[in-house]
DNA sequence: CAGCATCCGCTTTGATACTG
DNA sequence: CAGTATCAAAGCGGATGCTG
């Protein structure tokens, strides 16, 4: 991205993270260390020489790390730097914008259930309501979500688990509605995440 | 902006504030409604046409109001509407973050002192220690800015007052670095906003 | 003059093909 | 699998023109 050229903290945030798809970029390795084939298919419409440029522009802004593979055969991981960890209310404060958005169906939109982790900690972790202490495995999208609360703090990873309270299935919408009311109920309808 | 098609509340909110521009249009209205020429002084480097297409786009989007002026003569207002003005904290989150980005020096970019009310307000009114009430006077850059700091918050506005307590004067990221060292001395080192 | 719209050269993006 | 190469289309930046 050209520079704004301006000496103002925004705008030098954004000459950084502004640039297409950088953010996403992020969201994704928000949760964790990831592959370049795991970053395409994480990042659905992105062309791969602009995935590529942007993994070279965030290394070189000391925001993703690119760790070469061990002597065995093996493939590059990219990770976050602590810097680009840094970034990760900046995420959660956008998602938090972006709640609204959701009431609106993903229709064509492509969707992964990985999405939906960072959301509902993004969530429900500043809600004003603590969520009861409880285990819900979604069962919704591409792979299946474990959502774990206690002690007022949410956790979301993929995968299944043969301990939870609860099941939800169904389209991704749907799926975060019932989420929110179980979780944060207060909350959900203040951020406009109720059935229309 | 081309949509991301992504059923994810970040590409969705990106899908809205993404736009190269959008997000620094809204800083500017942030500090209060602005008439299209403000708009323009207070953004260096936009394109004329740029601006009022991201204005029309933001007016879509349900972002930004516009005002026609009342039957005597006036110019259109801009102003965020309440869906707007909950962007407030993504941009003091974009700030924090980028705040350690201040520590290059102005050099070439363009400055407005105004920009610096928004970087305090976002970096002090989440430090850990309180502030000490007191009231500075800025000189430095376009015009001057009163920064008054009671009660463990700081509220910053354009403007010269009689009743300063001290008076900082110098180029824009000295003045910020004194400024922080004022009024939240760990935060300011936290940030990385000290002296190299 | 304020508030845009139009035009145009340039840069960035998106889609796909290709390579080690 | 992990990218690079290629190229058309879209978006941007700058200048300038139009309208009340």
């Amino acid at each position: 991205m050209r520079s704004y050229r301006q000496y103002c903290g925004l705008a030098r945030a954004l000459d950084v993270v502004g640039d297409r798809w950088t953010l996403l970029v992020i969201r994704e390795l928000l949760e964790g260390p990831r592959r370049y084939a795991e970053l395409l298919d994480g990042l659905p419409g992105i062309a791969t020489n602009l995935l590529a440029e942007r993994l070279r522009e965030l290394e070189a802004a000391g925001i993703v790390q690119r760790e070469d593979p061990a002597p065995p055969v093996a493939t590059a991981l990219y990770r976050l730097t602590e810097r680009g960890e840094q970034l990760r209310p900046v995420v959660h404060e956008l998602l938090r914008w972006g709640a609204p958005l959701m009431i609106e169906p993903a229709g064509t939109d492509e969707f992964r259930t990985r999405w939906l982790g960072e959301a509902i900690e993004a969530l429900v972790n500043r809600s004003e309501t603590e969520p009861p202490d409880v285990v819900v495995q979604l069962d919704t999208g591409d792979e299946p979500l474990v959502v774990e609360a206690s002690g007022g703090r949410v956790h979301a990873h993929t995968g299944t688990t043969t301990e939870a309270d609860v099941v939800l299935q169904g389209p991704p919408d749907a799926i975060l509605g019932k989420l929110m009311g179980l979780l944060a109920p207060a909350s959900a309808g203040a951020q406009g995440l109720t059935r229309r």
